[in-house]
DNA sequence: GGCGATACCTCGATCGTCTATGTATCAGGG
DNA sequence: CCCTGATACATAGACGATCGAGGTATCGCC
C-alpha cells in the first residue's frame, strides 16, 4: 500500500473479498486490485502477515488445497469474521464521513470518483 | 485517533484546518472534532509530533503569539503546504473510491453518512 | 488553595507497512 | 534443456505513526 491512508483498511478489504467466497493470498491481491480499479496493490509483506493476524484472531479459518501441483492456502470467514467485517464497514463509513466533514466535502458529495 | 483507519489522514486534516487561517494545536484539535461531527479526537501525542513533522518538511510555518498570558504557537501554510494539501485531497478521494470499490459501494453512493 | 480548561512538549511501547530475501512449481520461448 | 515470468507461500528488519503517560505552566472560578 503505497497510499499513506492505509490504516486498517487492508484487513477490512481482505475480509470483504473472502466474504464473497473462500480465496487465497495471491488471488486476494488480484481481486483487491481489480475491484479498486487498480488503485490498491497489496504487497506480500503486508498481505501475509495480515492474513496470519486475522487467522490468529479467529476471524478467518484456513485450509490447504492442491491444484495443478500448486499448493494454495484458502481462507474462509468465521462467524466472528463476518461480524467483524460488518463492524468495520460501519466504522469505515463513519471515518470517511468524518474526514469529509473536516474537508468540507458536503454529505451531498461523493467520497470517491 | 482510536480509529484504525487513520493512516495519514491526520496530517491532511491538520493542513486543511490551517488552510482556512492560522491556528494552533489546541484549537486545531477542537476544530477537527467539530467539523468531523465529534468523530475525531486528535490526541496530543499524535498532534504535536505531526505538527513538528509538517513544519520540518516546510509545509507549515510557525510563530508564537501571546494572549491572556497564554503562549500559543500558531501555524500557517507555506506554498508547499498548499500544494501538498491539494495533492493529499486528490489522494484521499482516490483512496476512498478504491476502498468503496472493493466494498462494492457503488460510485453513486456516499462514503459517509 | 484547588480544580478544570487551556496550552505546549516528549518518551517509549506497540503495531502495521514495505523492501528484500528465500523457497518452489508451472508454462512457454529460445 | 534452460531461463524467465507468473503463480504461491513466508519471514526478517527497517521505518514510521499512534497513543498513553508523564511533565510544565497559566487562567478563571469557587
Amino acid at each position: 500500500m503505497e497510499s499513506p491512508f492505509v490504516g486498517s483498511a487492508v484487513e477490512m478489504m481482505i475480509l470483504e473479498v473472502i466474504a464473497r467466497g473462500p480465496s487465497y493470498g495471491y488471488e486476494i491481491t488480484q481481486t483487491v486490485a481489480e475491484r479498486s480499479g487498480g488503485y490498491f496493490d497489496l504487497k506480500e509483506g503486508s498481505l501475509y502477515p495480515a492474513l496470519h493476524r486475522l487467522e490468529r484472531r479467529k476471524l478467518l479459518r484456513a485450509f490447504w488445497r492442491e491444484a495443478d501441483g500448486r499448493r494454495r492456502k484458502y481462507y474462509e470467514l468465521t462467524d466472528a469474521g463476518r461480524a467483524e467485517l460488518a463492524a468495520r464497514k460501519t466504522s469505515w463509513l463513519d471515518f470517511a464521513a468524518g474526514v469529509n466533514g473536516v474537508l468540507g466535502i458536503g454529505r451531498a458529495h461523493l467520497a470517491g470518483s
